[in-house]
DNA sequence: CGCATGTTTGAGGTGCATCAAGGAAGGTGG
DNA sequence: CCACCTTCCTTGATGCACCTCAAACATGCG
């Protein structure tokens, strides 16, 4: 990152000025005295992670990079039912039984494991865990109203335009040239069975978005949000999205543990 | 009901056999502990329910009835993220910031309403509170994974087999002349809100689906279906919806408090 | 009865999927 | 270093599933 580059938080500061959006409390971080409790994996991209540990209800807690849950049903075509961000918990109950599901790392980064009636009895003793716990189960349930809300009522522009301001609040961070960069982890298959599109399809709205100068050059697993405005203009859950996020500690690269 | 009609319980049995699916481990019924600790509400048809009691967190469990979590995002349709049956549960921070979200009574019946903390409280000193919290949490999540599978993945058609699979699931009882009759507690805007199709669509799919002799004549929110078979075999989620719903108490009528 | 609300069904348009061909990027071996 | 391959992305042409609009038809209620 360069030296100048703002970070995550400030990102969502400036957005949240070009909304009028007031302060949201901040959310709770995930408590320090879980990882004596955790098995602490690395994960490498394209790993899967297998959801039942030996028949007992499991959590996981992501603490760096990204991953996907996906879902597939008998007779139909692969979901990607969540996008997970540092900060985020999945417990293997979530997944729906008789479905194909995987945890799949898109970024490397670390996650924690453990067992998840280990985790209740630490809440039970103490606050700050509960508090998390309570606060990360809301985030995901936030997050997949929102995301049925994208799939059933949002045309294809508008989809992509929220998936982009989910990914520029979680990963992006204001580059010295103007603009936001931020990182694209997912591949466009990914994307588009998360967004319930074609990959065809999502291509052809990017380069909308990029003729229309709202994003800029393309690297590989990068780009350049040139105007975060009118691309949260055309999401309806932008705000949205921007509460859920905005109180979160770590707006920095994906893979750097948060200290 | 007839005097010879099964329970709900018994159309799954019947349902699991059809499709040769193991039984699954009951799930955790309401804990009669909560009683004494909530706001019991009889609840009326159209009724709302404020999601936010005086600012601090609320949980509502669902006695009898059925209720509908509808979402609109600004500049988006309305969206039903859910909908609620005996013996689910949900928080007022399941909804997300931003979106206008209310609670709405789809057919009446008794819900519970208590703070979330005093939930808490008294699951950290009951395992058969802290066993139904996980249980509701991890069903709502698994229904929401689904949903999210239904809008992104399944045409019109198999949107409606699901939506049928579940109300038959849900509230289901054989008759006397063979096949179950269930209920239809949801007017079409909503369930084509629910699904993401329009109204219009909606129609033609049932109208096919009665041509086809799946379903019966339709009374006033009441269907009689005459293939489970069929129309399971037309929803890729059926399996996973006869296990989610497999071990819940009650396939009584809607109306009706489990005692 | 007359109005309001909700449902069905048809005709026609469109947004997105599908198919297919071409291009860019990265990896591998010569 | 350059061919070659694989994988992923782009973009055009075409078709269909579903939406939209509108009119007729039920249903319930004052």
């Amino acid at each position: 990152m360069a030296s100048d580059a703002k970070t995550g938080d400030q990102v969502r500061t400036q957005a949240r000025g070009l909304w009028d959006t007031p302060t949201v409390p901040a959310l709770a971080a995930v408590p320090a005295a879980l990882h004596a409790h955790a098995t602490v994996l690395r994960t490498r991209r394209r790993q899967t992670l297998a959801l039942a540990l030996d028949g007992g209800e499991t959590a996981f807690i992501v603490r760096a990079g990204a991953l996907t849950l996906e879902v597939t049903l008998p007779d139909s075509g692969r979901q990607v039912a969540a996008l997970l961000f540092p900060g985020d918990l999945l417990c293997s109950s979530f997944a729906p039984p008789y479905a194909e599901a995987t945890l799949v790392v898109a970024a490397p980064g670390e996650v924690w494991r453990m067992r998840l009636a280990a985790l209740e009895t630490l809440a039970a003793g103490d606050p700050a865990v509960l508090r998390y716990l309570d606060d990360a189960v809301a985030r995901s349930m936030g997050r997949q109203v929102i995301h049925a809300a994208t799939l059933g009522q949002f045309n294809c522009e508008q989809r992509v335009a929220t998936l982009l301001v989910d990914l520029a609040l979680h990963t992006g961070a204001s580059s010295p040239g103007g603009g936001i960069v931020f990182e694209l982890p997912f591949n466009r298959k990914d994307v588009a069975d998360y967004l319930g599109l074609n990959p065809d399809t999502l291509s052809r709205v990017m380069s909308r978005f990029k003729t229309a100068g709202i994003i800029g050059q393309l690297e590989r697993n990068r780009a350049l949000l040139r105007d975060f405005g009118s691309l949260a203009a055309r999401s309806p859950a932008a705000r949205s999205l921007m509460a859920i996020s905005g109180g979160q500690p770590s707006g920095a690269p994906l893979g750097a543990v948060a200290v």
